[in-house]
DNA sequence: AAAAGTACCGAAAACGTTTTCGATTTTGAG
DNA sequence: CTCAAAATCGAAAACGTTTTCGGTACTTTT
């Protein structure tokens, strides 16, 4: 069982093939009456065109690329969801790659989707990736290219981010007006530059509030995936300051979440003898007990908005307009649960 | 910048497109001397061939689709995961679609992936899917189809599936031989079939070990998706049994989290006043205080087996040897913590 | 009745590849 | 030097679609 094409509607009607393109593309110069008998026609056959000839032939794909660094993960799993969801209200389709943090894979990958031929690729860049030369190829291609989340600055095309700065500085800042003062921070080594920047965002907050910025209340914290380094990190921090320590800002929730299972075990009270604000939000702060004070980088918003400038970019390219690209910077969200 | 074509490097070279695709292809008419100015230059020019030309010309994409109800989470992520890294080894790729629990949607999804022209399809399908013609058109026009996870047991394709049922009667077992008889089951009444097989698996446990099953110890909980639930139904068992239960068997994690975070708020003593199993292995169960025992249902090898799987029946395919379908159960892994 | 206009249709080229089959050249044997 | 065999190449068709450009046949205007 084969799929119909143009050349079985065309001998069933005894027509060319030419005329049931045009018959089923609505052109002026077929009569009704053929259209109409074309039309059933193909209707009956449950004709669909060859995506393969249309591709050959008018170099659209209906499709678009995606490379995230990881499929497993709260964050980028909410973000593919926003972008499956967009692509699907066009009719297009998604091709999902994951760069696993491997640079070379990451080009490879690239050079997979140009072959492809898709019509768009958003990427969230890998943690090793320095190197943009597969980003330039894509753009001397002519394809459509977002980034978000990884960016990188110097490449000339549309960037969707959060400001970690900014959030950083949020959270510490409530925390200050919430009256604490000897605030820690947990902070990451890895995906430098997120993690700089709201280790800056927590500095600078600390410095506006005239509050002396304490490196001892520093603590970088090695392993971005494993929560023992949170209940580690906790402990050593009771052992280094005990009492004079009163709330912590992680750079992320699951640091946050060792940290509160050290200080839930050893009667440690949250959030009277020490406060917690993690970063992200994962489904797992609401759910955790006491529920944990996050910061929501609204992925899913994320995801929708580079997804919509991505095919604005594919639709202006179609029709010939030229796009000036955009930065845009997703708004984060403070939301305060039990823990502060 | 276009990408080169055997046309460009014929025209370059003075010869016929033929010879270059028979060179690149290593024919054995082609003399070595020409094979190796041909393939010099096509490296030189970044060649690759166009993959809508072969589509159109072999029927072949390297591309596959994976249909699954909804991409946020931790079970089917993680299946994608492994479907896209076998497929990455195997220089296929991957159009992911989330049918949403919605069977229309679904039925639409597939006619796309088939349209696409893609070399076989994964499934797992939408709770909603009752009618199976969708399926059967893949399998009429001869595209390899494999089920997993949530199957049709009617269809006549390759099905990947786990035992409910016996993972919920060994963790009930686990419970009966550590000493507890009071076993109460939080069932969920979504997921019809994966729900009433895990609540047959705990009634068969407690027949076997010839404790009285106790339809008051079984409590209905909607919402399989907030963890409220579990909260208050525990609460309600609490109210309705005190201390005449020791331990909880729960449909999904997220409902034995709730309940955690109940008995942890009412200084109930877990595991010594009440134990707790749970279904999936979410992630979160190795965080949470204290930590919860749960089945894996080793999504990881779900999706690379299911992979494999596909990918043997699309290389049987294409070199025509007939395959036979394959029913795998893959096993689960009653996995121990703190909470029993 | 001739000229001009309109309505309808189809041939052909193009997209880039693969593969069959026939053509040409080279080689080696007699 | 002749002729068959071997080595090397290329023309052409096919995959299914879109679009340009002519070509009929019919209608309307002078």
């Amino acid at each position: 069982m084969k799929p119909a094409t143009l050349k079985d509607i065309a001998k069933q009607l005894g027509i060319s093939i030419t005329t049931v393109s045009k018959a089923l593309k609505n052109y002026p110069d077929v009569s009704e009456k053929t259209k109409f008998k074309v039309r059933t026609l193909a209707e009956q056959l449950n004709y669909v065109p060859n995506s393969f000839a249309i591709g050959l032939r008018k170099q659209e794909s209906k499709t678009i690329g995606v490379i995230i660094p990881t499929m497993v993960h709260y964050f980028f799993s909410t973000v593919i969801d926003a972008i499956l969801k967009e692509a699907e209200s066009r009719n297009y389709m998604g091709i999902i790659m994951q760069s696993n943090e491997d640079y070379e894979l990451e080009k490879k990958q690239v050079d997979l989707l140009l072959n492809k031929g898709v019509d768009g690729i958003l990427i969230s860049l890998s943690n090793k990736t320095r190197d943009f030369k597969h980003l330039q190829k894509i753009i001397d291609y002519h394809v459509p290219l977002v980034l978000f989340d990884k960016i990188a600055k110097v490449m000339d095309c549309s960037k969707i981010v959060i400001d970690d700065r900014k959030a950083a500085y949020d959270a510490v800042t409530y925390l200050i007006n919430k009256g604490y003062r000897r605030i820690a921070h947990f902070r990451g080594d890895l995906n430098p530059q997120n993690s700089i920047d709201r280790f800056l965002g927590y500095k600078k907050a600390l410095l506006d509030h005239n509050i002396e910025f304490d490196p001892k209340l520093v603590y970088l914290c090695d392993n971005n995936s494993d929560f023992t380094d949170g209940y580690n990190s906790a402990a050593k921090l009771m052992h280094d300051h005990g009492d004079n320590v009163d709330a912590i800002f992680t750079v992320n929730d699951l640091l946050a979440i060792g940290a509160i299972n050290y200080f839930n075990e050893k009667q440690i009270k949250i959030p009277d003898q020490i406060a917690l604000i993690g970063f992200s939000n994962w489904f797992m702060a609401s759910v955790i007990s006491p529920s944990l004070s996050s910061i929501d980088q609204h992925a899913y918003k994320m995801g929708e908005t580079s997804a919509k400038i991505l095919f604005n970019e594919i639709d202006c390219k179609f029709k010939g307009i030229p796009v000036k690209h955009e930065k845009i910077t997703i708004d984060t969200e403070l939301i305060i649960r039990d823990s502060c």
